[in-house]
DNA sequence: AAAAAGGTACGAAGATTGTCGTTGACGGCT
DNA sequence: AGCCGTCAACGACAATCTTCGTACCTTTTT
């Protein structure tokens, strides 16, 4: 009854280097066309339009990236906000890399660049609020 | 004069998911036969002996993994730290990711998993730290 | 109506990943 | 000397990633 798409899946697989550039400008942008999207790349790096095309097309099968074909020129969507992407690739990197341990990523996220003292003042005032209610 | 191997080479390719694993084991027992990282790694996954020992002869090349052939059995052992490796996980998933923003990163760590209060003491002591003892 | 422009689909090629099977060398044991 | 177990090396394989060229189909322009 319901198409495939509509449903809730979690078996997304992991983006690669090249779809996350995708997926970055249509956040960014917002639902693009092909073109949209080749144009915004091509300014980065080197590829031809039917690279752009065919990234989408797997991506797509892939559940990465929703399509609109309605019209000749199709439309593709981000299938996940990017905050959805980050939070699934953070849990990724979490449990291959970092035992799972939070705290020794935020740790090693403050150690890696020099954050700015007003990012300090901020996560600062997300520590305040998320010990929350009572101390 | 010196090998290529003792100058610092920063162009080391990210790991993939399986070097990972067996990077995982060298971080934990140090310098290791093929066979003890075979073993290890076959208490979790399905693999076999050949398969340990083509990974780790391609990390060498990769130069993800040093290699001692002085003995008949070789030693093999991870190039980088579990900690240098974890940063640069990190600063390549920022750049891919999270635009660069670590505090977006950090808001996101502590967000994905029930961090304990002791964690976000601890985190918030690293604050005080990193601030440079003066607020 | 013919040509040009712009769109999607398809197939293929080269690189990388992860998996082994097989081979050949070395060393200890009988 | 001969056999057996362990080891590294090699080549092969399917699967995936990234890249295009080519083909074919609409729409617009001439």
């Amino acid at each position: 009854m319901f198409p495939r798409e509509t449903l809730l899946m979690s078996d997304m697989p992991r983006p690669t280097d090249a779809e996350l550039a995708i997926l970055r400008v249509l956040w960014e942008r917002g639902p693009s066309t092909v073109r949209q999207v080749f144009e915004v790349l091509s300014e980065e790096r080197n590829l031809g339009y039917t690279t752009a095309l065919k990234m989408l097309q797997i991506m797509n099968e892939k559940g990465l990236v929703q399509r609109d074909a309605s019209e000749r020129v199709h439309i593709f969507s981000a299938s996940q906000s990017r905050t959805q992407t980050q939070r699934s690739l953070l849990d990724d990197l979490l449990d291959k890399a970092f035992g799972g341990s939070s705290l020794s990523l935020v740790m090693q996220a403050l150690a890696t660049r020099k954050t700015s003292r007003r990012e300090l003042a901020e996560i600062r005032r997300l520590l305040d609020q998320a010990e929350g209610g009572r101390p």
